[in-house]
DNA sequence: CTTGACGCTACAAATTCCGTAGCTAACATG
DNA sequence: CATGTTAGCTACGGAATTTGTAGCGTCAAG
C-alpha cells in the first residue's frame, strides 16, 4: 500500500493524507457509524442519513485503499487502524459535547 | 451563539455539527495552519496551498460562527475552543505519523 | 420462479469549489 | 493631496463534486 499524490498536497505528510480524505463529505461520518461493529452497505447508508450509494461507494473505496475500512462477511467494518482512528473520533465526540455545553452557556449569558 | 439546523443532521448532536464543518474541504486544514499563532487572511491563504478566497472566507465565517476562530488585530486566530479542538488535531497528527510508518512497514512485509 | 436483500453502477441535475480579477479601507511616504 | 502597499473580502464563469433515482447481477429462502 502506498500514498499516491493527494489532492493539493505534494508533501506526503500523513496528516495531509488524512485531511484529504476526512475533508470529504461523509468520510468522518462513515468512520463514525462503523464504531459499533460491521454494517452492510445498505445499513451504513441508512445510518448516514441515506447518503447516495455513489458517494458511499467512493468513500468506502478510498477508506479501504487507506487500510482503514474493510469488507467482511457481515458487512463493512473498521480495520485495526480504523479502530485506532475511531478512538480519536471518540475523543472528538467527547470534546464536542463539552464544547456544546460551554457554547450553550455562553449563549444564555447574553449572546 | 447557536447551532442552526445543520445539513443532514436533525439531531443536533454536537459531533454532527463538527462533522458538518470539518467534512468540508479546507476546514481541517485551516484550523491546522492556525496552530502556531495568528495569520492574516492572505498568509492563511498561502499556508493553505493558495485556496481560493471565496472558499477561505466561507470557511472562516463558519468557523467564526461556531466560535472556533476569531479575527484579531494580527489576523485570524483560534479561540480557546479552537485551540482545544486543535489539540485533538495534534493527536490526529501524531496518530497519522505512526499510521504512516505502520502502513509503510506493512507494504514491505509483502502482506 | 418469485421475492427479497446484498454490493454496486449509470446518469442527469444540483450544489460546491475553483481561479482570476478587482473592490474598499487603512496606513505610510512624499 | 497623490502614490504605493497591505489588509479583508466579493463577483463571476467554468470545473469538479455530490445528490437522487433507478436499476443491474448475484445469492438464499420460500
Amino acid at each position: 500500500m502506498s500514498f499516491g499524490p493527494v489532492r493539493g498536497s505534494t508533501t506526503g505528510r500523513p496528516i495531509m493524507v488524512l485531511f484529504d480524505i476526512l475533508g470529504k463529505r461523509w468520510s468522518l461520518r462513515i468512520l463514525w457509524e462503523l464504531r459499533q461493529g460491521p454494517l452492510t452497505f445498505r445499513a451504513l447508508r441508512d445510518a448516514c442519513d441515506g447518503v447516495s450509494p455513489t458517494v458511499l461507494n467512493t468513500r468506502l473505496k478510498a477508506l479501504r485503499d487507506l487500510g482503514l475500512v474493510d469488507l467482511g462477511p457481515n458487512g463493512y467494518l473498521r480495520t485495526a487502524d480504523g479502530e485506532d482512528l475511531g478512538e480519536r473520533l471518540a475523543d472528538l465526540d467527547r470534546w464536542a459535547n463539552s464544547w456544546a455545553e460551554r457554547t450553550a452557556t455562553d449563549g444564555a449569558t447574553g449572546n
